[in-house]
DNA sequence: CGAAGCTTTGATTTATTTCAAGTACAGTGG
DNA sequence: CCACTGTACTTGAAATAAATCAAAGCTTCG
């Protein structure tokens, strides 16, 4: 049930990555998983949080929703990220559970005094705080001003790259990706309605951009025009 | 030329704001003042960034460009706000002064030294990046969801509590605002155009949810009506 | 006064949404 | 094994919000 710290999937990029033996003994000792199911609730905006958490695996998502029912994805949580913001008890945004999901929690005021006790994690927290800034810098760009076709080929080429910097590998020309999202919710995250994304992808695929295996499986035959779709700065990624 | 650290307008906001003597004593002693006039640039993306600064007065914004020069603002800081990445060496974005702007900097090499050896602005920087993943969160969900009058009405209401903020008072009914950006720099912070920002002004004016002195200034006779117009839970802000 | 920069307003076009069917597919139970 | 249901997805036609193209108004500054 308890997966040892050392054999765990996530040990080298999440908050513990940089924990020596003794701090990982002690967080090793006090920490506890929780399941969900696809579609489950983790937490509801507003709702009381007393623990914070890794994602060990699967996806889980942050939305935030207007008065009137239009809602917008503000995060998407994959393996190694963080859940939850030290010295805030309760949840700015909903927490859904996108795909099952398996999380590695601790309870929250231990771990507030392990970040005061620990400047190791606390730097480590910080660097990952500062890098989902800058994932959501680009994520403004994105919603202010690419177009629908450039937001899906962006939001391909994210979990492209996502994907390889998990498995440590070189983004490939050719690469096969698993859509973690259904279609609405890819709306939710890139600010369009589910019927546009149905048609960009469309559009993209007979036009030879991607293929597709069965409704959620993309294959992207060169990823190179892949990126160059998506708008951005040609140089932003890997070579080759 | 030199203000003292006591006199800082921003002493308890930025990002020195938890510190005790010895470690003011220390920041005073390396610190030094940069100035820039509206429309100059601090730094390019890309370029080189070898100090860190606070903002002491002004404003400067963040933008992210696509090839094609479309533009969308990523970051704007106000008086208080802390501008930059400890551990990267260069910009991500172009960094440029909105209007005059006196930054308080400490080279890079030492400040990050000194986020080593004192938890405490290390606690305080991770607060102010949490803060600022926040913001940017609300930002998201602008960009993604709300229509362009609702985004005007949003923009406005940021604006008054950032500076009610800054001046510890409660937003009033009535607001006054002294707007610190062109057209442009809303419609590149709005993700729209600068004609629809102009429009969306002058449709807000004529129904009465704002009234203008000059083309920069707002004057908001009741503060709530407007946030009704800006699409928000209404329990976002402070009562009355 | 004239030029430049910022802003407003109008007319038109267009990308995306909205409304509306319809298809594909997996799971369930007869 | 096959109809049946529900969910996810696709596609079409019409409506619409915002962009684009174009012109003119207001300030400020030399």
């Amino acid at each position: 049930m308890q997966l040892p710290c050392e054999d765990c999937p996530i040990r080298y990029r999440a908050v513990c990555a940089t924990c020596e033996t003794p701090e990982l003994t002690e967080l090793e000792g006090s920490k506890y998983y929780r399941r969900y199911e696809a579609g489950q609730t983790v937490v509801l905006s507003g709702e009381r949080m007393d623990f914070v958490a890794s994602v060990v695996s699967g996806i889980a998502s942050l939305t935030q929703t207007l008065e009137d029912g239009r809602t917008q994805m503000v995060g998407l949580l994959l393996p190694s990220d963080f859940l939850w913001r030290p010295g805030r008890d309760s949840s700015p945004y909903d927490v859904t559970a996108v795909s099952d999901l398996l999380l590695c929690c601790f309870r929250r005021r231990p771990f507030e005094g392990l970040l005061r006790s620990s400047p190791r994690i606390a730097a480590r927290l910080l660097d990952m705080t500062l890098d989902d800034l800058d994932a959501a810098r680009d994520w403004l760009l994105l919603l202010g001003r690419k177009s629908a076709r450039e937001k899906i080929a962006s939001f391909l080429t994210i979990l492209a790259r996502r994907d390889a910097m998990l498995r440590q590998a070189q983004t490939p020309g050719l690469v096969v990706l698993d859509l973690p999202l259904t279609r609405e919710a890819m709306a939710d995250y890139l600010g369009l309605t589910l019927e546009t994304v149905s048609r960009q992808i469309s559009a993209l695929r007979r036009e030879g951009v991607i293929a597709l295996d069965g409704k959620r499986r993309v294959i992207v035959p060169d990823f190179n025009r892949l990126v160059a779709e998506s708008g951005d700065d040609s140089d932003g990624g890997l070579p080759s």
